[in-house]
DNA sequence: CGAGCGTGTCGGGCTGGCTGCTGATCCTGG
DNA sequence: CCAGGATCAGCAGCCAGCCCGACACGCTCG
């Protein structure tokens, strides 16, 4: 009952995928032009594809530029000793992330390893024009902060499903999010538009890859998703939800 | 031996309390002005302080206004209809918040409870003076990304705390993540100045209150905390790091 | 066509959630 | 300043959800 009205109404808060006005950061108008193209336009921009796997920053690397994800899914994950590896957010398209290197001129390092979760197209740009564009165009600082807003509201929702006690409704709260970030309407459900591997969501949610398998199985048991070739197709996303426990 | 390394990296790095760079979003140098100032001289700005436990916004209000935190700390929660609630964010001094405000034009409803968790002292301006002095003033632009690039960051890691998968982890990370944002040092350790119950720390890390008071005896019994007046010190944050599992 | 990764399954063991209760501490109003 | 209520802390016992280790099978991509 509970879990049933939290899923459904953040389900319907987000007919096209995204949260209220969240999603729209790329397109602020039929005038003004996109982030996208801001960046573009900065000295030393440049536009790059990166190949399923690749890594796009490692922990460590000097973090002097920006990265606006124009297509694809990135993975930010941090790496321990031990092999083990955490993922701490999977940006979808218009993300804009390297962050750090925005923050006070001092030299800072990247301690996240970013890699292409998808074959990704993205803008990049140094942090030093960035800051520039800004001083002598307002409006780019505006489409900035709206990107950053944006992100912060994501990974909040993320906090959300990260503190759920019980491993199926963690998962099962992964998968809207999912949904809301990438995935594509057809007509028997929204499909996640990744290749997801059972491992891979362990390690977002804080699980392991047999209990994953499990409760992956119990939902498809149930009717609630498809899967095929590892694309996850969620029937019915409210229906779902109802399975917060 | 893996969570050593990672714990005291963590807490080498922020040797003043943040990550490195990120503490001192308040204050870009000798000759600008401070976020603090730009908000403060906005239109419709106002100067508020709430008492501890007070409401700053409920969920469905309407998001019109950002916040900067001046002083104390505010707790952001989702609220569930069965009455258990869970922490999205504990907000230090010098957080901005309420950014939802701040996207799209579009009118938008808070999803979030806001309340102070201590006496609170923060500045509040409508997000559309806010808009309009980035538009004249381009380095309050600046200002306000980096301020959201701090929070960025910060939520980050707290995610990186939730995704532990025992809950002895999750509590010894999250003290840490304390330390970082309120902690202030004493000749015997670092005390977070904060009156924290175990259901807040519970409500935080996705856990039980009880679960919180066995753990927590587990660590004063082991001489590596100190709890007095529900205010919790750490005598040694390397020393705690290690009991990562 | 073979190697490697990903998926499905089983059992054993333990962590941690749940319930119920008691005593301590804090807060408030008379 | 005290009394009484409310919140908080601590303890124990029960039970299940989930981690761990191991193994077999299938898919896929070189």
């Amino acid at each position: 009952m509970v879990g049933a009205t939290r899923g459904f109404s953040r389900y319907s808060n987000t007919p096209s995928g995204g949260l209220p006005g969240v999603a729209s950061v790329g397109n602020p108008g039929p005038a003004s032009p996109t982030l996208l193209e801001v960046i573009r336009g900065l000295a030393g921009s440049s536009v790059e594809t990166i190949e399923r796997g690749k890594t796009i920053f490692f922990p460590g690397d000097p973090a002097e530029r920006v990265y606006l994800l124009r297509r694809g899914a990135v993975r930010l994950s941090r790496v321990y000793e031990s092999g083990e590896e955490i993922t701490v957010a999977l940006l979808r398209e218009n993300s804009l992330f390297g962050v750090l290197s925005l923050l006070t001129g001092q030299r800072s390092d990247r301690f996240y390893h970013a890699i292409a979760f998808t074959r990704v197209e993205m803008v990049t740009a140094p942090a030093t024009s960035v800051r520039r564009a800004i001083e002598q165009d307002a409006s780019v600082g505006l489409l900035l902060l709206q990107g950053l807003s944006s992100r912060i509201l994501q990974t909040e929702t993320m906090i959300e499903t990260l503190t759920h006690r019980d491993m199926s409704s963690r998962l099962v709260s992964f998968l809207l999010v999912l949904c809301r970030d990438f995935g594509v309407p057809g007509n028997e459900g929204i499909t996640i538009d990744l290749r997801l591997s059972h491992q891979a969501i362990a390690e977002a949610i804080g699980s392991t890859r047999v209990t994953i398998t499990r409760l992956l199985g119990d939902l498809r048991n149930d009717g609630l998703v498809q899967i095929d070739r590892k694309k996850i197709t969620v029937f019915d996303p409210i229906a779902l939800a109802k399975r917060f426990s």
